[in-house]
RNA sequence: UGGGGCGUAGCCAAGCGGUAAGGCAUCGGCCUUUGGAGCCGACAUGCGCAGGUUCGAAUCCUGCCGCCCCAGCCA
């Protein structure tokens, strides 16, 4: 996805590759794989992740295999698995034919769980999950032996067969690997392989009553996918001593666990369980939600699968813990679509404009160039008549200093049109300004000698009578805190909701936009990127949601005034 | 009071003993029929702190300090 640069530089896991490379460790081998959970949709996090191990792979010319850590049936849904593999594709990552399940592999590492206990290192232990605790120890007291720590094998193996068959209830037993009860590294004092669980698997179905935990299952997977380089996340860098423990026992293929600081980004909640929560309790408009960090929430809002991974670029690999200033992502997909959106006119607050000296019946139909930053884009036409609609704040009767748009007695140009002066504002019995009333200077017309002159604002405007009605949703960050988590006293993270994070407006856009297709992306002249609506909407009637407004400077300057 | 990690600008991040890359943000200026885009410039005498080694230290050593993770039969 990056460049053809040799791979010598970069981050701290290249350097690791490039050192194994080195020595020959895995025969100058790079297989990596991305492993979600199919308990939930991918987020943005997850983006960086993909980006990661499909990059590496690609770059290294290895492989990346999609496997689904599915050991836990009350949690994971194939509605789940689905979305996955549609985000995966979106992003732009392919696993070819490698797609894989860690239940795939069930009966292999039951197999290798009796080899275990044969060699007397695990054993099947009848403490109830409050004992195991118990037994565990503290942070900095040892732990204590399992009164079943020393059974027999035949009597394990017995008792472990037995498991699987079902004969035991929930809860009620657990493998356990034998390894040392007073080790500092609390994942090491004994953990459970296996647990006893009469749930249906969305894979496997009732085949089984006993699934492996992450620690058991993910290793040995690893190993007989034959993967050179396991990429996960922080808080399994603990867990990194039993990953090789497990392996090591076994004796078969060993790979390296490395681990890199998870994505963070300011206004933004990244945890699957508090994303369930948001989907749950009704707060977005489900998993795909334009204001979700989530793939498909994304996709939805406008960002384009470039501008995803140009951030992923962009934030770096580090082990740091670290949050991205949201203005990072904003940027990169203004850069996308700035280079790539057609530029089209839509008034969000139309303000009626009448050109009182303009033909009554006339229309004239303005050419408008598609995309400055692409000639390719070519041009369209736009209609202009005697009404037009306008930004309402594009319009000031007592303007501040440096407001270069209209005023009264001020002249202003209006796209691709003429050059318009303000002669009258109209208001209502309430004092609110309902219409303005204009002149037009004939020879203004864009194109024209006269159209050069020096006006101080340029206006986008729409033709009243031409206009395409169409609801556009405004969207701002979901969350009004830059740290969601940072909560008062008895409150979660739902107090820092932001109430403003969606608006909807009727909005007045040009003609052309009636055949606006779902997920195409445009820019409305100085307003913003807006993309239309996959979920609502229908032919001819599109909606759009803003993907992110334009950089606006004069935002700044009233800001600042 | 145990173990594992991490500290370079407002936010990320290079740097791997030879005198602090780059990006985002911010602030100036130029340009502009999008207050968009683009272009030019500014932005760490300083690398958590304190000592030490060295001709030379963000890089090596020692000691502190701060932050994160671990006591699920979740992943």
């Amino acid at each position: 996805m990056t460049n053809n640069d040799t791979p010598s530089q970069g981050n701290f896991i290249k350097q690791i590759i490039n050192e194994h490379n080195r020595t020959g460790r895995f025969d100058n081998r790079v297989h990596t794989r991305f492993p979600p959970e199919p308990n939930g949709y991918l987020h943005i996090g997850h983006a960086k992740s993909i980006c990661l191990n499909f990059g590496i792979a690609e770059e290294y010319d290895g492989k990346c295999n999609l496997r689904f850590d599915d050991t836990n049936p009350t949690k994971e849904e194939v509605e789940y698995v689905d979305s996955i593999k549609e985000d995966i594709r979106w992003l732009g990552f392919d696993w070819e034919d490698r797609e894989f399940y860690a239940s795939d592999y069930f009966e292999m590492l039951y197999e290798y769980a009796i080899k275990l206990i044969k060699g007397g290192k695990a054993y099947v232990c009848e403490l109830t999950a409050e004992q195991i605790r118990e037994y565990r120890g503290t942070l900095t007291e040892a732990g204590k032996n399992s009164p079943f720590r020393d059974r027999p094998v035949d009597e394990n193996l017995d008792l472990f067969e037995r498991m699987r068959r079902g004969e035991f209830p929930d809860g009620s037993r657990t493998l356990r690997a034998k390894i040392d009860m007073a080790a500092p590294n609390l994942n090491m004092r004994d953990p459970v392989m296996y647990r006893i669980l009469h749930a249906h698997h969305h894979r496997t179905g009732d085949d089984w009553c006993i699934y492996p935990t992450y620690d058991w299952a993910h290793g040995q997977s690893d190993s007989i996918e034959s993967i050179t380089h396991s990429i996960c996340t922080l808080e399994f860098e603990d867990h990194r001593p039993l990953y090789d423990w497990f392996v090591e026992q076994l004796g078969i293929h060993h790979p390296q666990q490395i681990e890199f600081a998870r994505l963070n980004i300011t206004y933004m909640v990244m945890s699957k369980r508090k994303l369930l929560r948001l989907v749950q309790d009704g707060v977005v408009d489900g998993w795909d939600d334009p204001r979700m960090p989530t793939i498909s929430g994304l996709r939805r809002r406008g960002y384009t699968p470039a501008s995803i991974r140009d951030f992923a670029d962009r934030v770096g690999v580090a082990k740091k813990e670290s949050t991205i200033d949201m203005a990072l992502l904003e940027h990169c997909i203004r850069e996308d679509l700035n280079a790539h959106a057609l530029r089209v006119m839509g008034v969000l607050d139309p303000l009626k404009v009448v050109l009182t000296n303009y033909p009554e019946e006339q229309v004239e139909e303005m050419e408008a160039v598609n995309n400055p930053e692409d000639p390719s884009a070519g041009t369209r036409t736009v209609p202009f008549s005697r009404e037009l609609y306008i930004e309402r704040d594009d319009f000031m009767e007592d303007p501040p200093r440096k407001f270069f748009r209209l005023a009264p007695g001020r002249e202003v140009r209006l796209r691709y049109g003429y050059i318009i002066k303000c002669e009258d504002v109209i208001k209502d019995g309430d004092g609110n300004i309902v219409e303005l009333h204009c002149t037009y200077d004939p020879q203004t017309k864009s194109g024209m000698p006269e159209a050069n002159r020096k006006v101080k604002g340029t206006l986008h405007w729409v033709s009243a009578k031409h206009a395409l009605d169409a609801e556009v949703r405004l969207y701002e960050q979901l969350f009004a805190k830059e740290d969601p988590n940072e909560v008062e006293e008895q409150l979660d993270f739902l107090s820092n909701l932001n109430p403003d994070s969606l608006s909807l407006v009727q909005a007045k856009v040009e003609p052309s936009l009636a055949a606006a297709e779902p997920g195409a992306h445009y820019q409305f002249e100085r307003k913003g990127y807006f993309t239309v609506d996959s979920k609502y909407g229908r032919p001819g009637a599109p909606v759009f949601n803003r993907t992110v407004t334009l950089r606006d400077t004069w935002a700044k300057i009233s800001r600042k005034q």
